[in-house]
RNA sequence: GCCUCCGUAGCUCAAUGGAUCAGAGCAGGACUCUUCUAAGGUCUUGAUGUAGGUUCGAUUCCUACCGGGGGUACCA
């Protein structure tokens, strides 16, 4: 692909400093904000270099602002010059950025032709990376907890896939456990009857959750009763009784085929599932041999690892009635990762409650494990979902599942939906679907990983300004205007903007400073998905989009398009659309939002 | 107690150590639909918990304090 603008000037700074072709960068090359105090462009590189080379910023700044200035073809810049304290600051003439559309029109377009895609890179090229997220418990709730991780995960699949990472999506499922003991214990206790083949999932599920729910306060209200669960929980990884088989091969049955009904709303689609039944065999293994090699020790009849020694804390790997905890099965789930597939990179997206667990699990793997496995997994926590009363407990009930948050998001969408009259009924049901799980997305993901969310219905699911709805809005309104230019100019207007385009002509009559800024805005794309990829952080691609959008929309409100009679700026205007839009959907994509052709 | 994460407008969030405009959105106030979809556009009010330190420059790094979340052996 040609040389991006950016990387023009980024070569042309480092030539003036005299250090191109150094590894290190010259300093940041920065798109600001504010373009007409700080420049479209700016580097700090004067700055970062003065020190060394004995010389005032502001000096090196105007030899830097000087050098560049002359090297530059003519009529590149409009403008180069140093700012207080030491900045850079570069304007590009208005030629340069109709130039820069045309190689962006050009590049986009052979992306939708199947070439690559604008905007991807090559940073992670030929890597092979696991994600391993959304990890839901069978026999529980798949609740909004779950729906971040699934959301943040699937962003984390995608950008890695745009760095040209072969990625693998993975789920760990929680199939035994007392959690699941608790769920079965239920299931028999709590005189219902207990759908059957036939019903409704929804119906089975919310028997199940009953159930759990039944058993989870059992345990704690009684020492009899908690001494049964226990018991059951033997059975269940012993597997001897048939009543009980019958029982928990029944709720798992359901609650897997529950979660691939979310998955598919939700757009994610796994490579490879895991299943903590299948853990505990090899986890204990691993135990074994370590504690032979004497990294575990016995106390109290489990065997625990010495955290204090490494300034960790201790943590129990197999309890004392001989089960695995979640540490061990965790030990043989990450042993076969890397048994499976080839990998560069195993990420694992849960929430930040367990960092410090993952922390003593992450020393232990380098004990007990081939040395790459733990160097090569990284634990990306991220924040919890938090109701404005507090913590979310599926013990007392005073939890929303990801359905139930859909549900009222969509119930919300449907008075604004059903006021446009374009759509039929059916396509405003899949429009609805749509918006609400891009409304949900996109509030997960504007925001960094880490942070926990206070989850008001209310507050936090805007429609409107900086939110999901807006960004769909703004891609439709796009499409709009290709859709209907097709109709009345052209039947191929694709080609006649094609034709404009590489004839140079059109791009000719591109200047007002909504059509440049829109224009800006798209050439930061690539390194915007660059540094998302690297930074693993979505949040920078959604306010990407953000941008992006606003200034589609000031182009949209101020430019006539399909009114242009000029024709050869209508198909340079309509490139322009057609490019935004392109880019939006892409961005969108990184989100795992979906964008509609019409709302 | 110890470990750890976090304190930015009324609210929800931004800001790879950068720019005497610390950005948005929502909420509040004022405009804008015989004009390509008003879920839009335009204008407006409002913030870095406290005290030090490092730096040419600190929301960002370090220390202490105050306030909150999470964790702290047989749940995950």
């Amino acid at each position: 692909m040609e040389m991006s603008m950016k990387a023009k000037i980024a070569g042309m700074v480092e030539e003036a400093l005299g250090i191109a072709g150094n590894a290190a960068p010259a300093g940041e090359l920065s798109v600001p904000d504010d373009a007409a105090t700080q420049g479209h462009f700016s580097t700090n590189a004067a700055m970062r270099f003065a020190k060394e080379r004995g010389m005032k910023p502001m000096d090196l700044a105007a030899e830097i602002a000087e050098k560049v200035r002359v090297s530059a073809p003519a009529g590149f810049f409009e403008k180069a010059e140093a700012a207080a304290p030491g900045f850079v600051n570069f304007w590009m003439s208005d030629d340069a950025w109709r130039m820069e559309f045309a190689s962006i029109a050009v590049a986009v377009r052979r992306g939708a032709h199947g070439g690559s895609v604008y905007g991807t890179n090559d940073g992670m090229k030929g890597k092979a990376v696991m994600v391993e997220f959304t990890d839901p418990n069978p026999f529980k709730l798949f609740h909004i907890g779950h729906l971040m991780s699934n959301t943040i995960g699937e962003s984390f699949a995608r950008l890695y896939e745009a760095a040209g990472a072969k990625v693998i999506r993975a789920n760990y499922q929680g199939d035994v456990g007392l959690h699941v003991a608790k769920a079965v214990w239920g299931m028999r206790r709590i005189g219902k009857v207990m759908p059957g083949e036939g019903d409704d999932i929804g119906l089975k599920m919310a028997f199940l959750g009953e159930a759990y729910a039944y058993g989870a306060r059992a345990y704690e209200d009684g020492l009899e009763t908690r001494g049964e669960i226990d018991a059951l929980n033997e059975e269940i990884y012993a597997k001897k009784n048939d009543e009980v088989n019958g029982l928990y091969a029944a709720g798992r049955a359901w609650s897997l085929e529950y979660f691939e009904m979310l998955y598919a709303r939700l757009g994610t689609k796994f490579e490879r599932y895991y299943f903590e039944s299948e853990m505990a065999s090899p986890g204990l293994d691993v135990v074994d041999d370590g504690l032979g090699r004497g990294i575990f020790e016995k106390s109290d009849g489990a065997v625990v690892f010495p955290g204090e020694k490494y300034g960790l804390h201790t943590r129990v790997f197999v309890n004392s009635r001989g089960l695995p905890t979640y540490e061990a099965k965790e030990l043989g789930l990450n042993k076969k990762k890397f048994e499976e597939y080839p990998l560069d990179l195993s990420v694992v997206v849960t929430g930040n409650e367990i960092v410090d667990y993952f922390r003593v699990l992450l020393a232990v793997m380098s004990l007990v494990l081939p040395p790459e496995v733990a160097e090569r997994t990284r634990h990306m926590p991220h924040g919890m979902l938090r109701l404005p009363t507090g913590k979310m407990s599926s013990r007392t009930g005073d939890v929303i599942t990801a359905e139930a948050l859909l549900g009222q998001v969509k119930e919300r969408l449907a008075e604004k939906v059903s006021e446009r009259s374009a759509l039929g009924e059916e396509e405003r049901a899949a429009a609805t679907e749509a918006i609400a799980v891009g409304a949900i997305k996109y509030s997960i993901l504007k925001q960094n990983p880490g942070q926990d969310i206070v989850f008001d219905f209310e507050k936090s699911l805007s429609f409107e300004g900086d939110a999901g709805p807006y960004l769909q809005y703004a891609y439709a309104r796009l499409r709009s205007i290709l859709r209907k230019a097709r109709e009345e100019f052209d039947s191929d207007v694709e080609r006649a903007i094609a034709n404009g385009i590489d004839g140079g002509a059109a791009t000719g009559k591109i200047g007002t400073e909504s059509e440049l800024a829109l224009i800006r805005r798209m050439a930061e794309f690539p390194d915007i998905v660059a540094r998302a990829a690297a930074r693993l952080a979505p949040s920078a691609v959604a306010a990407y989009c953000y941008k992006l959008a606003v200034a589609a929309n000031k182009f949209y409100e101020t430019t006539p398009i399909l009114k242009d009679e000029d024709t050869e700026r209508r198909a340079a205007r309509l490139a322009l659309a057609s490019a935004a839009a392109d880019i939006l959907r892409t961005g969108l994509g990184l989100l795992g939002i979906v964008t509609l052709e019409k709302i």
